[in-house]
DNA sequence: AATTGTTTATGCGAAC
DNA sequence: GTTCGCATAAACAATT
């Protein structure tokens, strides 16, 4: 008797809801984010039921990605130009699935005014840095980068990685931390398989308490650290610009 | 023009 | 009986 896999679904449809799909295909992702295309495509792959229907799902889906406060919509970086942002998952949704179940859901995840906002301004000051980032590469004189006026102050992940730079202009962050690890092996596989027998429920259980950055996390700081490498010469009050990059 | 993203509305089943 | 989570439809804006 074959053990349940993701194959056994067949044409029937999978027990999944479309946040499960999509927290599947970006957490199946080595970056932990997907463009839409992407996310199309890791659904069909490997559920046949999507590969009918798909103005209807997929409008279903993309209404949840903006819908729900769990997806964040990335802007894709200037050296990747392409349509559409990249789509990941807040940091503190990672653990929106209890037990790492994507069967499970705990309560929808909402963030308050408050949170969403910085997270807009953080957003917004990336998307500012990638306009930046592409009139430098046009050869035109850089615009004065538009950031965020309510709160200024240094990435945690670039002190991380390098070196802070002292003239580098501030971009706001995303503060929050997860807040519990994931119980389960977050691949794909041990995703789909059944989920394992719940321990019994206990009033006492510890709660682990280690920020551990999720993988959106590392991924931004890998991404911040080499925008503002970029940004470190174009923003420089005293730019001197390098000798054009020879045409490929 | 096609794709991507946002928003509003409606209905259904389960949980509370 | 109300609330919540989810699916679906649809209108529309923005982007490429």
């Amino acid at each position: 008797m074959p053990r349940p896999s993701r194959e056994s679904y067949g044409d029937q449809k999978p027990p999944y809801s479309y946040i499960s799909l999509t927290a599947m295909a970006i957490w199946s992702s080595p970056e932990r984010m997907l463009p839409l295309s992407e996310i199309y495509r890791f659904i069909t792959d490997r559920f046949p039921y999507y590969r009918r229907n798909t103005q209807r799902w997929q409008n279903s889906l993309r209404h949840n990605l903006s819908f729900n406060d769990c997806f964040v919509k990335v802007p894709r970086r200037p050296d990747r130009p392409g349509k559409g942002a990249y789509w990941t998952l807040h940091p503190q949704a990672f653990d929106m699935f209890e037990n790492g179940s994507l069967l499970r859901r705990r309560k929808r995840f909402k963030l308050q005014k408050g949170e969403k906002d910085n997270l807009n301004a953080e957003l917004a000051a990336l998307a500012s840095f990638n306009r930046a980032f592409l009139a430098r590469q046009a050869g035109a004189p850089p615009p004065p980068p538009v950031l965020p006026t309510a709160t200024m102050y240094t990435p945690p992940m670039c002190q991380q990685l390098s070196p802070e730079p002292a003239e580098l202009p501030e971009v706001a962050t995303i503060t929050m931390l997860p807040r519990e690890r994931p119980r389960r092996a977050f691949t794909i596989d041990a995703l789909l398989e059944p989920e394992p027998p719940r321990s019994p429920p206990s009033p006492t259980m510890p709660r682990l308490a280690i920020p551990m950055p999720s993988p959106y996390m590392l991924a931004a700081q890998r991404y911040h650290a080499e925008l503002l490498q970029v940004a470190a010469h174009v923003l420089r009050p005293c730019y001197i610009p390098p000798p054009p990059l020879p045409v490929a």
